[in-house]
DNA sequence: CCCGAACACCGATCGGCAATCGGTATTTTA
DNA sequence: TAAAATACCGATTGCCGATCGGTGTTCGGG
């Protein structure tokens, strides 16, 4: 479940960037940032778009006659699930492994990366304890998960 | 610095898959695991271990005149450089939103992923400190201050 | 209500890369 | 030294992103 995240062209990863962004825009606003810097036609633009629209990773609404995209997902979230996916299923028995692997090449990474890293994840694990206790009282032991935010 | 982790095909990622599960092989014994199964000939496993190879991915050591493949990275330390690509810079301010919405997607992925995390967490913390001490002893005993570089 | 402008949509082409193979050169080995 | 095993090279195919123009459709101003 999930969107998945296909491998991008260089031109689709421009585009979604612009519109992390700058939000909400229509061909026309990335063409003027990003197609008329290459010399590309807005038709190559409105390709790209209806290729990120077709691939789930942009929604569309019709403003008058022109198209208006926007990101499904955050920059966040989109790279995180890129993550997810390379880092295969974490489900799995061996993907201690992989994020130990993972872990490693954070902490060398320079910088406070893996402090940040711990902060992150300590505040994760008050957060899910919260939410399973909040799932206790609000209703009976036996919920198959799936709620969200 | 270290290996880039490019897109792989399909047959390519088989053939790595194999080699991290048997070892060091040739091409004929990829070919009768992967090869065999899927009726393609000799020709185009080596065609893959030599894409492989040039992509620095596999090592190889001539053994009378037949190659003798072998994995350059564990699976383990593939997948997580395959992630950290996947994440972008992670010396950069705004990685912690991704790691933040990475961790959101350990901590839903069901099972004891997050305890883990953080069990990983912590221990590489241990082990850096553990290091930065060692690092200290090593330069010189006279200096009781911060590190820096 | 009608026309031109602004778009969406479709089909064609091109380029890059993985997959695929056979043919040829090269090295072993019986 | 000939046969067998391999490496190596070039050609072909298929897929997909990039790129564009042409055609159809829809809005908005007169």
């Amino acid at each position: 479940m999930a969107i998945e995240i296909p491998a991008l062209g260089e031109l689709e990863t421009a585009v979604l960037e612009f519109l992390w962004d700058h939000g909400t825009s229509d061909a026309k606003d990335v063409h003027r940032s990003v197609g008329e810097p290459r010399d590309i036609s807005l038709s190559t633009i409105q390709s790209t778009l209806e290729r990120l629209f077709r691939k789930r990773l942009l929604m569309r609404e019709k403003v008058s006659h022109a198209f208006r995209y926007a990101p499904v997902l955050t920059r966040s979230e989109f790279r995180a699930r890129a993550m997810a996916d390379a880092a295969g299923d974490l489900r799995k028995a061996d993907s201690a492994g992989v994020l130990a692997a993972f872990v490693d090449l954070v902490a060398r990474s320079d910088g406070h990366a893996l402090d940040e890293l711990a902060r992150i994840v300590e505040r994760a694990q008050e957060t899910r304890s919260q939410e399973t206790r909040a799932e206790r009282e609000t209703k009976g032991p036996k919920k198959p998960l799936g709620a969200k935010k």
